[in-house]
RNA sequence: GGGGCGUUAGCUCAGUUGGCUAGAGUGUCAGACUGGCAGUCUGAAGGUCAUGGGUUCGACUCCCAUACGCUCCA
C-alpha cells in the first residue's frame, strides 16, 4: 500500500464509523500565545476540551500536519540522525467529544490495524495505565478489560504515569492513555529477545504507533483530579511510522513519503543513498526540512528574524548547512526539490500546488542569503589568529551569535587546520545568553479568580454595539518585568480582541464609582482578555464596558479598505495575488501579498482609482454567518484554512464585489471610508510585496500636511502657479548648486587673501618665521588658510587667533621640518597658549586648535608664543 | 520579549587612545598609449559618514534615543 492509500484508508475507515472527516488545521497558529505551531493532532480541538467552545460534531477524524522543533522528545539537532524523528509530520487521529469512549476507541483501533491494514497481531503490544499512588488512582481496569477481550493478557503491559497518563499542561483536562506498540524486528531477533521487554525502551524497531487518550479528569491548580462531566477520546497515530510498518521497511525515511526526495538528492549530489553514514544523514535532514519549510510557507509563515518565522529560517538553514558540508551544495538548490514535493503531496494538501512558485522563490532567496552569511563567517574565521592551536570559545560564540555562523562548521574548519575549538568556553557563553533571555521573558501569572461560575464563552456584541452592561467572569494578576497588570474576562463585551490582523479595542470599564481603562484586548485560546492596570474595588458589581469609538471607527475604515485593496490588487495586478499577512490599526493598514515585482506608479494609481470608485459608489457591506463549506462554495476568499468547527463569518462588499471570510469589524457602507491613499509599497521577502495605506481623516490630514500645505507655501514663495512649480524648483536648485560652489570659492579666496597679510607680518626669530595674527574668518576658512600657509612658507610657526561667535579660538600650524628639527608638538604648545584664553585644546604635532571663553586673552597668547619661539 | 553586531562614494569595504582638510578597490566619465579590441596609464566627477540629540576646542570615532538590516536566545 502506498502512503496515499494508507492515509485514505484511515479516513475511510472512520467515516464508516460515522465520523466527520475534517481538513487539517493550519500548521502555523495564530491567536495562541502559548504555541507557535500545531504540535499535536489535538491542537485544533483544544478549546473543546478546555470547555471554551462546544463541538459541532461529536465524532471527528483527520490527518493533521504538525511541526516540532523542541520539547522533551524532540530536538531539532537530532532530526535526520535517526530513522524516525521529524520536524514536520502527519498525525492521524479520531476524536470523540462526549460521545463514544474507551470500548469503541480500543476495538476500532484494533480492527483497523489488524483487519484492514493486516498488521500481524503477533507483533503488537498494548500498554495500560497502572495507577498512581500519589494521585490516588488505581489501574485503568476498564481499558484493561476491553483489551483482554481481544488480545492475550501477556501482551498487555502496565505502564507508569510517565508513559500512560496524558496531561495537556499543569492544569486542565487529562486522563489515562493506552498505547499500541509494534515490533518490526526480524524473526531471529524476535526469537532472541521478546518484544514485550523492549516496549518503551527506546528501541527504534519496537515503537509506539498509536496513542489512545481517554480524557476523563480535570486537574485543578491544587493538583487534585476531578471527574469531567463529558468524557472525550483523543487519539494520535504517526502517519510516517505507520507507512514504515505497512511498507515493511526499517526507517521512516525508506518509505515512499521520503524516498523520492532522497533519490532526487542522490542524483543532484552524485552520491548514492546508503553508502556513507554522514551523507545519508544530510539527505534525511534535507528531505525532512524541505517538507517543514514548504508547508509553513504555504500556511503563510515566511522565514524571518523572530518568533515563528525564525524557527522556519533555522530549519531551512540547518538543511542548507548539511547540504553545504556533506553533499557539496555550494549554491542554492534545495528550492529545486519543491516541485517534486508538491507533486507528491499536492493531492492531499492542495496549498502546496497553488503556492508552489512562492515557496520556490522564498526558499531560493533564503538559501542565497545564508550562503552570504557563510562566506562572511569563513572570512572572519580565516582572519582569526589562533593561539596554541586553540580556537577561543568566545570567538567561536561571536561567530555563531553575531554572524550566525554554525558552530559545527567552525569545528570542522578548525579540524582541517589542526586546531581545536574551546567548546566549554563556547557552551558557557551560550548558557549565559540563555539565562539572560529567560529572565527577560518571565511573565508571572497568578491563578484565575473566578467570580461568575458556569459561563463558558464571552458573548461578543461588538459587531452591533460600542458599549454594553457586563460582569466580570474571572480575572488574574500578571507581572511582566515588575509591572503589574490585570487580565479580565467579561460575560459580555463590545471589545474586539486582536485577531485576523485587526488590533484589539481600547476603552473603559465604568463601574458605579470608578473607571478602569482597558489598554488592550487580546485573545488567549478562546478567551477574550481585557488588559488593565487596576481592578475595581468591588469585582462582583456590574459595569458598563465602553470602547473608544473614534479609534474603532478608524480601524473599521482601514479594515474594509483592506478588503477593497485585496480585490483591487487581484483586478489590477492579477489573480495570483494572495494575502500573505495583514495588519489593521486605527492609524493605518498594511497588506502583504504574493507578487514578484514592485508595482509601477501607474499600477498603484490604478489601484487607488479603483478603490476610490468603490468608495464613491457607497457599496453596502454585509456580514453573514455560514458554514465553512457553504461560504467557500459561494466564492469567499479563505485564508490559510481555518479551524474546523468555527462558524464562517462572511463579509461581502457590494453586490458580490468582494467576499472574504473575516471576523473583523467593518463599516456599514464604503462611503464611510472617505479617502484611501497608498503611502508605501515595498518588498518584505522574495515574492512578497507590502502596501501600506491610510484612509479617512488620517488620509485627509496626511495629504494636507505633506502635500497641500507645503505646496501652498512653495507657491506663495515662488509666486508661480501650481503647475509651474516643478520647473521653477529645478531652475532654483540648479542655480543654487552653482552659487554654492561660487561661495565656497569666494570663502576660500577670502581666507587665502589673508595669506599676503600674514606673510607681511612674518617675524624672523632664530630662522623661524613666526606669525601671530587675529583674523575674521570662520573655522573652516582658518583651517584652509593654515594649510595654505604651511605649503607656502618655510620654517613656519603660525598662530592664528579669532573671535568666533563671542568665543576665543586659536590655531597653531607648524612646518614639518620645524617639528622634526626642534622636536616640537603643536598639541602641547596650544595647551600652554590656551590657558590665556581660559580654554583647552589639542591636535596633531604640526596642527592644533583650541577654544576658550576669554577673547581678550588672544593678545597675551600671541606674546606667549613669541617668548616661546625666542627661547628656541 | 532579551542580548550582540552593522549602517561611510553607484557597488564591496578600510578608517588604529576623538585630531592625517574622509580613503581603497571596483564601476562611471574624460584624456593618453595601441592599427583595432583587450589592456595599461593619467585625471575627474561622485559623500547630510543612517536619522535626531548630547559631550568636546574638535566627533566617522565617545554617550543617549530612533529607524532599518543581520544574528543568537526565549
Amino acid at each position: 500500500m502506498n502512503s496515499t492509500e494508507i492515509r485514505k484508508t484511515f479516513l475511510d475507515f472512520f467515516e464508516s464509523k460515522r465520523h466527520k472527516i475534517v481538513p487539517s488545521a493550519p500548521m502555523v497558529i495564530k491567536n495562541d500565545p502559548t504555541l507557535m505551531f500545531t504540535n499535536a493532532g489535538m491542537n485544533q480541538f483544544k478549546d473543546i476540551f478546555l470547555g471554551n467552545s462546544s463541538a459541532s460534531s461529536s465524532r471527528v477524524a483527520d490527518t493533521q500536519k504538525c511541526l516540532r522543533v523542541s520539547g522533551k522528545h524532540n530536538d531539532l539537532e537530532e532530526v535526520g540522525h535517526d530513522t524516525y524523528h521529524h520536524t514536520m509530520f502527519e498525525m492521524l487521529g479520531n476524536w470523540s467529544f462526549g460521545d463514544y469512549f474507551k470500548k469503541e476507541a480500543i476495538e476500532w483501533s484494533w480492527e483497523l490495524l489488524t483487519d484492514i491494514y493486516k498488521i500481524s497481531p503477533e507483533s503488537l503490544y498494548v500498554t495500560v495505565f497502572a495507577g498512581d499512588d500519589k494521585d490516588g488512582m488505581s489501574k485503568d481496569a476498564e481499558a484493561y478489560n476491553f483489551w483482554k477481550n481481544i488480545i492475550s493478557e501477556d501482551r498487555i503491559i502496565l505502564g507508569s504515569k510517565k508513559d500512560n497518563f496524558w496531561e495537556m499542561g499543569d492544569t486542565g483536562p487529562c486522563g489515562p492513555c493506552s498505547e499500541i506498540h509494534v515490533d518490526i524486528r526480524s524473526e531471529e531477533e524476535k526469537k532472541q529477545v521478546s518484544g514485550k521487554s523492549l516496549v518503551n525502551q527506546g528501541n527504534p524497531l519496537v515503537i509506539e504507533i498509536w496513542n489512545l487518550v481517554f480524557i476523563e479528569f480535570n486537574r485543578k491548580t491544587d493538583g487534585k483530579l476531578e471527574p469531567l462531566p463529558a468524557k472525550h477520546i483523543d487519539t494520535g497515530m504517526g502517519f510516517e511510522r505507520l507507512c514504515m510498518v505497512m511498507q515493511d521497511v526499517k526507517s521512516n525515511y525508506d518509505t515512499d513519503v521520503f524516498q523520492p526526495i532522497i533519490q532526487q538528492l542522490a542524483l543532484m549530489s552524485g552520491f548514492k543513498y546508503g553508502d556513507d553514514k554522514k551523507k545519508d544523514i544530510a539527505m534525511r535532514v534535507i528531505a525532512d526540512h524541505l517538507r517543514a519549510i514548504s508547508f509553513a510557507i504555504a500556511d503563510g509563515q515566511l522565514p524571518s528574524n523572530n518568533k515563528a518565522g525564525y524557527v522556519i529560517r533555522r530549519i531551512l538553514r540547518r538543511a542548507v548547512r548539511y547540504g553545504y558540508t556533506f553533499l557539496g551544495f555550494k549554491n542554492p538548490c534545495i528550492n529545486n526539490l519543491v516541485p517534486l514535493l508538491a507533486k507528491q503531496m499536492g493531492s492531499t494538501f492542495p496549498e502546496l500546488l497553488s503556492q508552489q512558485d512562492l515557496i520556490i522563490r522564498v526558499i531560493a532567496e533564503e538559501e542565497s542569503a545564508f550562503m552570504r552569511t557563510l562566506e562572511i563567517g569563513i572570512s572572519k574565521f580565516e582572519n582569526y589568529e589562533s593561539k596554541n592551536s586553540i580556537i577561543n570559545g568566545k570567538f567561536a560564540f561571536e561567530l555563531f551569535d553575531t554572524y550566525g555562523f554554525p558552530i559545527d562548521l567552525t569545528q570542522l574548519m578548525a579540524k582541517e587546520k589542526g586546531y581545536e575549538v574551546d567548546m566549554s568556553e563556547f557552551n558557557r557563553c551560550m548558557e549565559e545568553q540563555k539565562t539572560r533571555s529567560r529572565q527577560a521573558a518571565i511573565v508571572d501569572k497568578e491563578d484565575w479568580i473566578v467570580i461568575l461560575d458556569g459561563i463558558v464563552e464571552t458573548k461578543f456584541v461588538g459587531y452591533e454595539k460600542t458599549e454594553c452592561q457586563a460582569k466580570i467572569v474571572k480575572y488574574r494578576k500578571i507581572k511582566i518585568k515588575d509591572k503589574e497588570q490585570y487580565q479580565i474576562v467579561l460575560d459580555e463585551t463590545p471589545f474586539y480582541a486582536e485577531s485576523g490582523g485587526q488590533i484589539g479595542d481600547k476603552g473603559v470599564l465604568e463601574f458605579s464609582d470608578e473607571k478602569i481603562q482597558v489598554l488592550d484586548t487580546k485573545k488567549e485560546n478562546n478567551l477574550t482578555i481585557h488588559l488593565t492596570t487596576s481592578l475595581p474595588k468591588n469585582t462582583s458589581s456590574g459595569c458598563i464596558a465602553k470602547i473608544n469609538k473614534i479609534k474603532r471607527r478608524s480601524t473599521q475604515n482601514n479594515h474594509s479598505a483592506t478588503h477593497l485593496l485585496h480585490k483591487a490588487l487581484k483586478q489590477v495586478v492579477g489573480n495570483h495575488v494572495e494575502q500573505k499577512g495583514s495588519f489593521v490599526s486605527d492609524e493605518r493598514l498594511r497588506f502583504d501579498f504574493s507578487h514578484y515585482t514592485g508595482l509601477t506608479p501607474v499600477e498603484l494609481q490604478n489601484i487607488e482609482k479603483l478603490i476610490f470608485e468603490k468608495i464613491s459608489e457607497n457599496l453596502i457591506v454585509e456580514t453573514e454567518i455560514d458554514s465553512m463549506e457553504n461560504a467557500q462554495k459561494k466564492g469567499a476568499i479563505a485564508l490559510f484554512g481555518e479551524k474546523y468547527g468555527e462558524d464562517a463569518r462572511v463579509v461581502t462588499i457590494g453586490d458580490n464585489y468582494s467576499k472574504e471570510l473575516c471576523g473583523g469589524t467593518h463599516v456599514k457602507t464604503t462611503g464611510q471610508i472617505g479617502l484611501f491613499l497608498i503611502v508605501e509599497e515595498t518588498a518584505v521577502a522574495a515574492g512578497v510585496r507590502r502596501i501600506e495605506a491610510i484612509t479617512g481623516e488620517t488620509a485627509y490630514n496626511y495629504i494636507h500636511q505633506n502635500f497641500i500645505e507645503p505646496l501652498k507655501q512653495i507657491k506663495s514663495v515662488l509666486k508661480r502657479s501650481y503647475t509651474e512649480i516643478p520647473e521653477a524648483v529645478q531652475i532654483l536648485t540648479d542655480q543654487n548648486s552653482l552659487l554654492k560652489k561660487q561661495i565656497e570659492e569666494f570663502q576660500k579666496e577670502k581666507a587665502l587673501s589673508y595669506k599676503d597679510i600674514l606673510k607681511s607680518k612674518i617675524v624672523n626669530i632664530n630662522g623661524i618665521q613666526l606669525i601671530t595674527e587675529k583674523v575674521d574668518i570662520d573655522i573652516n576658512g582658518i583651517k584652509d588658510l593654515a594649510y595654505a600657509m604651511k605649503n607656502e612658507t618655510e620654517n613656519l610657526f603660525l598662530v592664528i587667533g579669532a573671535d568666533v561667535e563671542g568665543k576665543a579660538h586659536l590655531t597653531v600650524m607648524l612646518s614639518d621640518s620645524l617639528v622634526a628639527s626642534k622636536n616640537l608638538n603643536a598639541s602641547i604648545i596650544i595647551r600652554e597658549l590656551s590657558k590665556e584664553i581660559m580654554g583647552g585644546g589639542g591636535g596633531q604635532n604640526y596642527y592644533a586648535t583650541a577654544g576658550g571663553k576669554n577673547t581678550a586673552g588672544l593678545e597675551k597668547a600671541f606674546e606667549k608664543a613669541k617668548e616661546f619661539v625666542s627661547g628656541l
